[in-house]
RNA sequence: GGCCUCGUGGCGGAGUGGUGACGCAGCGGACUGCAAAUCCGCGUACCCCGGUUCAAUUCCGGGCGAGGCCUCCA
């Protein structure tokens, strides 16, 4: 059993640089991830955080022990594109929201990825956000306009902090235009009204969707974006908690205004002690967009590629760099996977300290790749578990790779009794040819020393 | 315009103030009828210009280049 437990060095986006994290209580870790709006099948890039918090998720469990992490992962269940795409597909926001979290779940289990202790959904929330909301307009930290609340950025002399920007020069960079109602450009939308009439689809449930409003609003309402993950974290982890991670692109403003609410809702200094974010993904070479037909979802890339490619492809590449997503990576990462498989065992598991050292470097997950390549047997099977690789038995990866092609085990063991009687004939050029067939095929052979021959697809 | 990243060999990608990670590709050898796989062996890489230093790819300053955010995009 190794002992080895390094410390664990994070990078917060906060400090900007890199720290030992020290949870605020060992015995329960917490982390909170920003996760999918259910309107639409995920896509490949938002998978980088799905996986690569995945992968902190499990070094934590090793570091921690499993029933001291608790992570929370959320659905954003109620929002504009939501009940855009459910009035465009004739259904109603919960038959549109049921059916994309169940295809985002699939999706993620394909990908090898552990549940999160919780994965609460917005909409179940919405007594807590209006209760934090209250407690905000209480406090003068929020207040109501034309039947919205609004949070009130001048509240918070620490406002930009995260995102290391003032509100002066946000202004200054302002390129949107101002609701008259807002006293401050920077203001931003705690709960809005919902108005039948703004939906394209009245009638059938495909309505805004609307709850009593708070703060004595009489019109219902719904709430804004960044009030969710304040409400949810709260309730599921406390007022402070350890770890809150996301992609880049969250850190302005959603995470800003997040610390803001949560933080002049409970009168803490703090929301989490350390703030991480992913990097982007780009599409060979192209930021990926729908116009740019270079769109995949998750679906779309599990379909060409088993799990572990996508995994390991992910995790070549530290998580705070951009991704170059190209099937030339996925391609070397298919045949790393097919040595790994080959090489590994369920002997004795023994964890690599490079390996573990190189993880617990702010998840130096290339070097701790580059730790992989040197070790065999049980210790490479478990290191490479420890970030959700070679889960797969032997039997079932080769299964895998099978299911890729069309193969017809018959038609090859076939072929090769012939190339292997054209070799006894010396016919070589006859067994070159077949050889050539099956490669057309898919299918690699190799001859053994004891005259039979071994096939597999390439 | 403001803020933030980043520029390493053919490609991907770590890392370090002073013995050129690691993987893929490539080359040579063993093996093979020939291959494949495997094994062994091969690489004068650190954007440019200054500065600090005995010594810089690594620290500091400037330049050039790429990307992200400032729009409820992971």
């Amino acid at each position: 059993m190794d002992m080895l437990l390094p410390d664990l060095k994070l990078y917060n986006t906060l400090t900007r640089q890199k720290e030992v994290f020290t949870p605020l209580d060992a015995q329960n870790v917490r982390m909170y991830v920003c996760g999918p709006t259910v309107y639409d099948l995920a896509h490949i890039g938002n998978a980088r955080p799905i996986i690569v918090f995945d992968v902190l998720f499990r070094l934590l469990r090793h570091l921690y022990g499993e029933k001291h992490v608790n992570y929370v992962r959320n659905i954003t269940d109620v929002d504009d594109k939501i009940n855009a795409r459910a009035a465009e597909h004739g259904i109603s926001i919960r038959e549109l929201t049921d059916g994309t979290l169940k295809q985002f779940n699939e999706d993620v289990a394909a990908l090898n990825c552990l549940v999160p202790t919780h994965q609460p959904r917005a909409t179940d929330y919405i007594d807590e956000m209006k209760n934090m909301i209250e407690r905000l307009v209480m406090s003068e930290h929020a207040y109501i306009a034309d039947e919205h609340v609004l949070f009130s950025v001048n509240s918070m002399p620490n406002y930009g902090k995260l995102s290391n920007r003032s509100l002066d020069e946000m202004k200054a960079g302002a390129r949107v235009d101002v609701e008259a109602y807002k006293r401050d450009p920077m203001d931003f939308v705690l709960w809005k009204p919902s108005t039948a009439s703004s939906s394209k689809a009245v009638g059938n449930n495909k309505t805004e969707p609307g709850w009593p409003s708070p703060c004595k609003i009489k019109t219902p309402g719904r709430p804004g974006w960044h009030i969710e993950c304040s409400a949810m974290s709260a309730a599921l982890l406390g007022e402070e908690f350890d770890i809150h991670g996301g992609g880049l692109d969250l850190i302005f403003p959603h995470h800003e205004n997040e610390i803001a609410q949560t933080c002049c809702t409970f009168g803490t200094s703090r929301m989490a002690q350390v703030w991480m974010h992913n990097g982007f993904l780009q599409m060979e070479g192209e930021k990926m967009s729908k116009s740019l037909g270079n769109f995949a979802t998750i679906r779309d890339v599990l379909n060409d590629w088993p799990a572990d490619v996508i995994r390991l492809t992910m995790l070549k590449t530290h998580y705070r760099q951009p991704i170059d997503w190209t099937v030339k990576a996925l391609d070397e990462s298919q045949k790393t996977i097919d040595v790994w498989q080959a090489r590994s065992d369920d002997s004795v598991a023994v964890l690599s300290d490079h390996f573990l050292v190189a993880l617990a470097d702010d998840m130096n997950t290339p070097l701790a790749i580059s730790a992989l390549h040197k070790l065999d047997g049980g210790a490479l099977k478990s290191c490479a578990q420890l970030i959700g690789l070679l889960r797969q038995s032997q039997a079932e990866w080769k299964h895998t790779r099978q299911s890729n092609t069309n193969v017809d085990e018959n038609a090859i063991r076939k072929l090769i009794d012939d190339r292997l009687a054209a070799r006894a004939a010396k016919n070589f050029s006859e067994s070159d040819r077949i050889r050539d067939t099956l490669a057309e095929m898919g299918i690699r052979i190799k001859d053994n020393k004891d005259g039979t021959t071994h096939w597999e697809v390439m």
